[in-house]
DNA sequence: GCTGCTTTGTGAACGTGTGCACGAGTGCCT
DNA sequence: AGGCACTCGTGCACACGTTCACAAAGCAGC
């Protein structure tokens, strides 16, 4: 009866990958899909089968052999994990080109990440209302936090002022951080920071176009330049 | 004096941290920084310093035992390595809130990724310019590709339309994609694809933050809903 | 040139993640 | 009730990635 207080930790690389099973799952449910055997859920998310069943696995025995998962089960198990059963209001810092998008994308409010807010350092950019949510000052950032009990932050800001931003985020009583800015985050260690970084998406791309081209075709001997 | 064929092959996960040491580099070069050891160059990027000396061996011994590493000399052995010695021309399908950010967001152009197109499917957005570039019809995305000499494609289109401008992309000759809808793309086995998902890194942040809150205080039994 | 200090490059140990293969459980059909 | 077809759950082996630890190599000072 007593809730399971031992909770199995699940590896880092089975946690990135619940969200992928979940919206699976949750289109197939849309789509009248009863239950749905791990074979088939592995060609959907283009994963392995076995590696499907290894991750369910640490949600619990949720799958009936012969049959396969109750997809609604299954959904709801994987949403109580990942913690989804509420709400986590999202608060932006950062009302440039990115925090625009970010605030006007309407997929973070529905999948449960409602934007509690959205600040800026600039007054000029004050006061301006991006997709129904007003710009408020940086200052604001803690009452915001307050207020609304939002444990996450996202740092919008250009790379120069993303520290500052963490460090206002932290100071604010934010304890997740989704960093956008091309740049390594000093953190306190209980602080759990994700960084997304379009540039380094583009170059890894690149590396593998290159190497696609023939690699070294200019690879011109291995000539030191200046130097020594 | 020939150059190497045999090009040992780079983990992935060291070629996802090239860049990261690459924009470090770079920076303190800036500065005025002409030497940087491994210790160093690990501290600011938040990695351990073996790890760095390890990566950058796989690019050849291009350090100074007793000094460390030369920060121009490895600034441009990265750089060939990810194949950044000249521009990748980037195409982006879909002028949605994500697609304008992505378009007015200037760090591409100055990373050596400028955007050489962009493209909708709606006709009503066809013709408005955004941060300079001229939004095109999908139709003229061939074209687009074969003037612009672009080899990757970035996918910003909601998840209903994302397999189509996928196939369009390979059908254009795209051979790289970078794709940001929250979909599993369905490519030939030959291109590249990278996934970039703001709901699943959230979804990341979500579960640290749940077990944080002390895990399974609601978790009420294993009790199966309707069901059998 | 020799000594001592610094830092690289890498072998080896360890840990994490992946995929196969198969036992075990379930439902269906006869 | 028994047999069969199907699918889960998982032990095991392997691949990949990380970290330690140390010999080799360079530099500076005398």
């Amino acid at each position: 009866m007593a809730p399971e207080r031992t909770r199995r930790r699940i590896p880092d690389a089975t946690v990135a990958r619940l969200p992928v099973y979940l919206r699976i799952l949750t289109e197939q449910g849309d789509e009248g899909v009863d239950n749905i055997s791990s074979e088939r859920l592995a060609e959907l998310g283009g994963v392995n089968a076995a590696k499907v069943r290894k991750d369910l696995s640490y949600l619990g025995s949720y799958g009936t052999r012969g049959v396969g998962y109750e997809v609604a089960y299954l959904v709801y198990q994987i949403r109580r994990e990942l913690g989804l059963t509420h709400d986590w209001p999202v608060v932006i810092v950062g009302a440039g080109n990115l925090g625009q998008a970010l605030a006007g994308y309407g997929g973070f409010g529905e999948r449960g990440f409602p934007v509690a807010g959205i600040v800026d350092i600039d007054e000029a950019k004050v006061g301006s209302v991006l997709s129904g949510v007003r710009v408020r000052h940086i200052d604001e950032l803690p009452q915001i936090v307050r207020t609304k009990r939002a444990s996450i932050g996202v740092v919008a800001t250009p790379a120069s002022a993303a520290q500052d931003a963490a460090d206002r985020l932290v100071r604010a009583g934010v304890t997740s951080i989704l960093n956008f800015a091309p740049v390594v985050l000093a953190v306190p260690r209980a602080i759990e920071v994700r960084k997304v970084d379009l540039a380094v998406e583009l170059q890894i791309l690149s590396y593998h176009e290159q190497r696609r081209a023939g690699g070294a075709i200019h690879a011109v001997g291995t000539t030191r330049p200046a130097s020594a």
